[in-house]
DNA sequence: ATACAAAATTAGACTTGCCTAATAAATTAA
DNA sequence: TTAATTTATTAGGCAAGTCTAATTTTGTAT
């Protein structure tokens, strides 16, 4: 009979460590047991249980008033856990040409697959990124985790130059758009001037393409 | 509580598909508990369960004298499974660079995960690559299996061209010598002459190179 | 044909993760 | 502050998949 290791986690250990470390990306929220069964869509009392058991494996720490909290084990897997996941999505929007509603299941299954050195590798032959496709930041192997982006198009000055880091909106007629733009992850964008009317936006992208859009369309790009 | 849909499958049930259809591909073998049980290394009691659960499922059939045997929707979906699992090898091995004996363990993994078009996109990426690293043929995604590559390059007559499909040795000492000789799946080779006293082989490999190898290393490439 | 060995099967139990129902504790409102 | 409500916890169970230890069946060798 295998001995279970003090390291071995099954997946829904990694579930809840991943669901308690979104939690707690909200620092006002006490991270409860109903929290957690909300996030997770199980009973509270399932997520006793498995606090019980994540508290026996020193993953997290568990205090009725103060709510669970990532050790500094838990926090590292969990880290580990979404960096996997965004790397996935990358792969599959840009390797895969799947579309951005498609990846966040896939990478759902994906991000539970183990080998040591599975996302480093990954993360070479992706070049690197940043970002994921929805904009969130993509942990470094460190456990170091890139500043958010909240900065829209629509918020650079005319004259400053930014790159296209996410998009907003996902649905196809704007990607299809953003296409027909020329404007990808990563391209660059100069503000040539902004229509103080209805605060359009003249628009550098790239060498090649000047062209004026709106500011709904200058809302729905993160940019850095 | 979510009704279990009869086309729902847990990682276990395919395991048991896969293990079946690996014994099956050596028609001698009667596909008995035992068989399966050595297969997946669990116990005899263990098989016997599954075997219930599957052949209500009418994934397999199973009797007693003549053992069990995939029906129609078992085999095709064990087949789909071993297609997941090379289409994940030729991954791992040309884009992650991994090593030929690192790739099963992962793609063991990868193989159940699950999304509708994600077989055809990554055989489209890897450009329908016809045989895995271990020479094993890649199930097309209607099912079809190309013939198993049995052909030895020592085999190849003077004057003849083939091309490198797998390699039966991986030792990283063996691999090292093929990429001094930019020897890969794919190249092209042609025997240019077989010197009778010790069975070395003169190729001519790809445009630039041409040279002489021994017997043993013409034995541990598999072409076509 | 008998007896031994091997294989198949059944019975009963364990673990993980989940649930519902009941109870206890804490919070909020009146 | 007391009552009502919400939250946390416990108790007891269920399903999947595993096991060991019988027991039955089948096959084999003398």
């Amino acid at each position: 009979m295998p001995i279970p290791h003090e390291t071995m986690r099954s997946l829904t250990e990694e579930n809840y460590l991943k669901a308690i470390y979104r939690i707690s990306l909200n620092k006002k929220l006490k991270i409860s047991p109903t929290a957690i069964a909300d996030e997770m869509g199980v009973s509270a009392a399932s997520v006793i249980d498995m606090i019980k058991k994540l508290s026996e494996k020193k993953l997290i720490s568990y205090d009725k008033v103060k709510g669970a909290k990532l050790l500094e084990r838990g926090q590292k897997e969990a880290v580990a856990i979404i960096r996997n996941h965004r790397l996935w999505e990358v792969f599959l929007l840009e390797k895969l040409n799947y579309s951005w509603d498609e990846i966040h299941d896939i990478a759902e299954q994906l991000e539970h697959v183990k080998h040591p050195e599975l996302a480093n590798r990954l993360d070479a032959f992706l070049g690197h990124p940043e970002y994921d496709p929805h904009g969130d930041p993509i942990p470094k192997s460190n456990g170091e985790i890139p500043a958010t982006v909240n900065t829209l198009l629509s918020e650079i000055e005319i004259g400053k130059s930014c790159r296209v880091v996410a998009v907003k909106d996902t649905s196809s007629v704007f990607l299809q758009y953003l296409e027909q733009l020329s404007v990808n992850i990563g391209t660059k964008i100069k503000v040539l001037d902004i229509v103080p009317f209805d605060n359009s936006m003249l628009l550098q992208i790239g060498k090649e393409i000047k062209t004026t859009v709106s500011k709904r369309f200058a809302e729905s790009l993160l940019v850095v």
